[in-house]
DNA sequence: ATTACTGTACTATATACCTAACACAGTAGT
DNA sequence: ACTACTGTGTTAGGTATATAGTACAGTAAT
């Protein structure tokens, strides 16, 4: 489960989650999601919170929304490797930057990885 | 300059922005750090959040303030080194830790930061 | 003492986020 | 029609963040 961070506002955090089991493929059988209520419980949070975090994706083009029905994962082939792509791209830049204002060069970082990981 | 990311509070930001200043060596042959006013005008935000700011770090105890005169960095060697490896501890867990939830093998992560990265 | 800096504290205001508790409309199965 | 689900909207209250404006106390140089 999330565990969540306090620095990150929870639907952000929950938005990130969702996008890491669309890229896990936990939706390419049955592309429905559960319904706000459902992960709301889920995630022990607010149905409010639950109903933003379809909104904005559904804002990010990638689900749909049918009153009275449910909510699904956009039909998109390309979807799940571009959506990990880009996801991907974000961290990458986020974390090189953030290590070169530390001082690490590249080759330092590639070492601190080799060695302290566990993946 | 600092580019806000509206994702995190601002003064955590401004910590963040700080503790690499210290790390680069900024206050190695003066340990004064600017005044909560100047600083404010320097990163263009509000003295009371720069005041918040030297506040924390007091308590993280990178710094200590004297009513009057002013705020200055602890004295300590070792400091610059802890704090380095801290930061970059805290960056690498969290960046494995998101790039292992898409999927990522650690290789597949090196090779990325080999082609892609400009440091 | 005066001046000009410091840190620090306080009130007020605005906004974002999150929860709580509803209400209402649409859909599907019985 | 009834029931039980859906998404969606609204109002209210609480907390955290940030700004604005002001005030006060401590320090140092003149």
């Amino acid at each position: 489960m999330l565990t969540y961070d306090n620095n990150q506002p929870l639907y952000k955090q929950v938005i990130a989650d969702i996008k890491k089991r669309i890229i896990n493929g936990d939706f390419s059988h049955n592309p429905q999601f559960p319904s706000t209520r459902e992960l709301a419980i889920a995630y022990g949070i607010n149905p409010n919170t639950t109903a933003r975090v379809y909104r904005e994706l559904e804002l990010q083009q990638l689900c749909y929304s049918k009153k009275g029905v449910g909510t699904f994962l956009v039909n998109n082939g390309q979807l799940v490797n571009q959506l990990k792509k880009t996801m991907a791209d974000k961290l990458l830049d986020s974390f090189l930057s953030n290590m070169s204002d530390l001082g690490f060069t590249k080759n330092e970082i590639i070492k601190k990885i080799e060695k302290g990981g566990k993946t």
